[in-house]
RNA sequence: GGUCACGUAGCCGAGUGGUUAGGCACUGGUCUGCAAAACCAGCUACAGCGGUUCGAAUCCGCUCGUGACCUCCA
């Protein structure tokens, strides 16, 4: 590969210049969403996320295998309600299918995910359709040793591990401290220790989601699928696994137990874990329920919303940070990224009509390779925009005769341009759905034809009332030298 | 309580030992009949207190503040 790319593996805790296992090819495991509820601003961060690392992998040249699960069995709720599987509790109080509630917020999770122009998974594994590898896994753990079983479920020894092991290596957990700061909670009496974790879990009478096993009937465990899911479909040592940093603990540290006790090593190369989104400074969160739907955010329909959010201007609003950072919602912000994203578009939209020179006033192959180290820097999508800003304002500036350039580097800065913030950012222009109506636009043309006439005449009165009236129905219009130009918002 | 992050100009957000990131907002100028857009110029900050260093926003220590994880969550 040309550009060594560098990741931030949370294994590590630091930089790591990404080498494939089997290069050029790239397995690639993300943790998708449990569908129980509307994707929110929260699904729409590690989507956009792991999106651009497989946009710009494949950029790369790598032939990238990329797994989301879809989750939609055994997580428990966290209300009184123990031990009961969380679509199924759903599933009762909407007299549906627990099946139904689980496809019904797949296809929202998937509008959604279209909406915001990212690209379909490889593979997208449900958990569901994994239950018998998932007992073979379970198997595999106890003929090793490492389980116990329980009155029909059977819980991970996390104290045998981690003699052997290291439980903890990635979050940074020590099990003393563990053995000493666990909270009390219900239904933990079954467990040697209260931290060790469910692999197989018996299945209440009133609990719907069930299947059989050898143990009892019931489900698995809530970190097993995507140990299962992730060695099924990229083997049991694969490059990148990603997820959100609240996946860390427990959750991915047990994926790593799991793994190891079956395998005898761990699967993961590089951890990824891209950092929650804020709103006024708290996390969003199902539980807390402050979060704001993707479908809230389009119409503008929430009491927190000041306007509608275009699903682009949320994609670049979270490009605009960098993965690893909080992020914080604010109007003020999505705002801020609205208007940068239309300047950046609309630039892109004037290198077609820039006029070339003998030479140029700007180092284009130096501008492309400045794009390629932010992202090759962890991607780093921030400095990518920033430096994508400053190629704006010398694209205006061409147009504007303040600066030059030739056309072999016109054609190079476009391709640049294309490549960056379509190619791989994976932003697109809005469309608008009067663009392609000819008779729309030649009744603009007329209009703005019979205000250029207004204005030759200095009958300001009547051009202004015309670009007032046009403006109001959502139709900007920009007067150029010898014309104008015309678009609609 | 334990563990781990973070604290950057009006707002959002990069950087992380020595050169004004960038976006948005605001102010002035150019252009325009006036606007809009664009360009030029301005606004130049790193929580506080110590320490290391020729030099620290950047490294170290302490203090304060915020958040995350420890329990389902992206």
């Amino acid at each position: 590969m040309e550009h060594k790319i560098h990741i931030y593996n949370t294994l590590s805790r630091k930089k790591e210049v990404f080498e494939p296992i089997n290069s050029p090819n790239v397995g690639m495991y993300v943790c998708g969403p449990t569908v129980y509820g509307d994707p929110h601003l929260g699904h729409a961060r590690p989507a956009i996320t792991y999106d651009i690392l497989f946009r710009y992998l494949t950029h790369l040249g790598y032939k990238v295998r990329y797994v989301r699960n879809i989750t939609d069995v055994g997580h428990l709720v966290n209300d009184a309600d123990q031990g009961e599987d969380k679509i199924a509790k759903k599933a009762r109080i909407e007299q549906l299918e627990p099946m139904e509630i689980a496809q019904f917020y797949t296809n929202s999770y998937h509008d959604k995910m279209r909406d915001l122009n990212t690209l379909r998974p490889s593979i997208e594994p449900h958990a569901s359709g994994h239950i018998i590898e998932q007992q073979e896994l379970v198997r595999k753990i106890i003929k090793n040793g490492y389980a116990y079983e329980k009155n029909g479920s059977i819980y991970f020894d996390v104290e045998k591990y981690n003699k052997k092991y290291n439980y903890g290596k990635l979050s940074g957990r020590v099990l003393d401290d563990l053995q000493s700061n666990n909270r009390e909670l219900e239904g933990q009496e079954e467990k040697n220790n209260p931290f060790d974790f469910a692999l197989w879990k018996k299945a209440e009478p009133e609990h719907i989601m069930r299947w059989p096993s050898d143990w009892s009937d019931g489900f698995p465990g809530w970190h097993l699928e995507c140990s299962v899911m992730s060695t099924k479909y990229l083997g049991e040592k694969f490059d990148i696994h990603g997820g959100g940093m609240d996946l860390l603990f427990p959750h991915h540290e047990c994926e790593i137990a799991q793994s190891t006790a079956a395998n005898g090593e761990e699967s993961v190369k590089y951890w990824m874990h891209n950092n929650m989104i804020t709103i006024e400074g708290q996390k969003m969160g199902k539980s807390l329920g402050n979060f704001i739907t993707l479908e809230e955010l389009f119409t503008g329909n929430h009491k927190l919303l000041a306007q509608a959010y275009s699903p682009m201007t949320i994609r670049f609003f979270i490009l605009q940070s960098h993965y690893r950072k909080p992020l914080d919602f604010s109007n003020e912000a999505l705002q801020a990224s609205e208007k940068g994203l239309e300047r950046l578009l609309t630039a892109i939209k004037t290198i077609d009509t820039l006029k070339t020179s003998e030479k140029s006033s700007l180092d284009i192959k130096n501008f492309k390779q400045k794009c390629y180290d932010a992202l090759n820097d962890d991607l780093n999508t921030p400095i990518l925009f920033a430096h994508l800003f400053d190629g704006v304002r010398y694209i205006n500036s061409i147009a504007d005769g303040n600066d030059i350039i030739s056309s072999a580097d016109l054609q190079e800065l476009k391709e640049t341009y294309h490549k960056f913030v379509f190619e791989i950012a994976g932003l697109k222009n809005i469309e608008t759905n009067a663009a392609s109506n000819d008779k729309l636009e030649s009744v603009i043309n007329i209009l703005l034809n019979t205000r250029l006439d207004a204005k030759n005449n200095k009958d300001f009165a009547t051009s202004d009332k015309i670009r007032d009236l046009l403006s109001e129905a959502g139709i900007i219009i920009k007067d150029k030298k010898d014309g104008f130009e015309w678009e609609i918002k």
